[in-house]
DNA sequence: CATTGATTATTGCTTGGCATATTGAGCGGG
DNA sequence: CCCGCTCAATATGCCAAGCAATAATCAATG
């Protein structure tokens, strides 16, 4: 029962030696590297293979390679954009279906309104009000561009109010998803409305303080927007759309 | 209100380009790539951009290079543990809590029971009484160390029956957390007694096809390991446990 | 028939060097 | 004093050519 032997490259060696030093919390955010040449002779490796191991890093979201006199590796916080990337590569192999998406939709959104309805701050509050008026002018205009782009913020906003760092990296990236494949769905006006009419609903639970209207609200919400989707287009291929997500 | 210039050199438009070519279907799983020499000409650039790139593509999970006569870059589907790996590199900067991962637990994991309760198919139902037969064993033989991977495992056979891929990736990825966790706080033999005992009350509620008994039982399960956890520790760094789980 | 050894295709790694971008300092003019 | 311009220093981006290591194939041999 042996593990499977890594190939056990040198380029590897040097990913997993700063991978771990980072996540050892040797090195933190804001930390610079030492230059390619530098480096070069510390590992006691050619440019070369030093460069495809600070690639890979970069591709990890783990430091950020600059030009120029002030550049070299900078080890920076892992943006959310890299996870989410990862993910779609993971999931587009997979046939996910929009029931799927709403499975875990019904499940998480709303949890997430009730926490709303109880811990929203005033500012996140007057952002949700401000995100409905918008949503009221543009569906006057018939923006509907804008409009999707607009119904996915204020899913974000109530995600953030969870204040649970691996909840709200899901959210963002199902949100993500659905927004992708609203534009290949293209919904009509009246899904439109029938959106705002409930997200005006849901602010006005999550304003009354009232956790469990919330709740409920947001699962009929949820569940209609699957309803109207799956009707609109049952068996499209959901990754046509969501190409353009991590290039 | 422009997007950060991206710096566009010649290795990310080639690392975009192959990877547009897998999600657009164009290149599939066990398709291989030209050898670097030929892919060299092909895009017209040296020899040390080329092999960045697909280093790159290869740390995303996407491609897979081999050495040897049948070598060179392989493209395959890719692997939860990339996925994984991506998820805990974004993480580790997040604080993440017990009480975080216990959050989206008592969401999906109650679903997932009961799911299991209406669809499981009787092999993976065999295989949840063999593991707690074995788990058994373990205890008598206060195998703890085995205890753990066992508990787990349990959990992710569960997972497995929602047949929702990004359900079941989620889950997996929690569970890994919650392993190495367990790895860091050692819980003591009556932890792993009491585990039983819920696990054995979960298997009797999926194999009487009851999704409301295994969906109640898998909630109160989960917040009982929340409760004990936080108690056996509560301020420690979580992912001091974790460094191992991409490297 | 099994096992060993040669062959060959392909990546892994090294050395060396030129091109290009970015920053910051110095300088001149308003 | 402040603003903008130029220029040099620094660091990565990219290129070229070749040797080393590895893995699959096939032939020879016990």
């Amino acid at each position: 029962m042996f593990k499977t032997a890594r190939t056990s490259t040198i380029t590897e060696k040097i990913i997993s030696q700063i991978r771990t030093a980072i996540l050892a919390g040797k090195l933190k955010p804001g930390d610079i590297l030492p230059p390619e040449k530098k480096l070069v002779e510390q590992f006691g490796v050619s440019k070369q293979t030093l460069r495809e191991s600070l690639r890979a890093l970069e591709h990890m979201g783990l430091i950020d390679v600059r030009k120029g006199i002030g550049g070299g590796a900078h080890i920076v916080e892992v943006d959310m954009q890299f996870t989410k990337q990862s993910l779609a590569n993971f999931l587009y192999f997979k046939d996910l279906t929009i029931e799927n998406l709403s499975e875990l939709r019904k499940l998480i959104e709303p949890h997430a309104a009730a926490q709303a309805a109880q811990h929203i701050s005033p500012e996140d509050l007057q952002t949700l009000a401000h995100l409905n008026d918008v949503a009221r002018e543009n569906l006057n205009k018939q923006f509907l561009q804008e409009m999707s782009h607009n119904e996915i913020n204020f899913h974000r906003v109530i995600a953030q109010t969870t204040e649970n760092p691996i909840l709200i990296l899901i959210l963002d990236f199902v949100e993500d998803l659905l927004e992708d494949f609203k534009k290949v769905l293209k919904p009509d006006l009246a899904f439109s409305k029938s959106v705002l009419e409930a997200h005006d609903m849901i602010y006005t639970a999550i304003y009354d303080g009232d956790p469990d209207k919330a709740s409920m609200e947001m699962y009929r919400h949820v569940s209609d927007v699957e309803t109207h989707l799956a009707l609109l287009k049952e068996d499209i291929d959901l990754w046509q759309a969501c190409l353009k997500t991590g290039s």
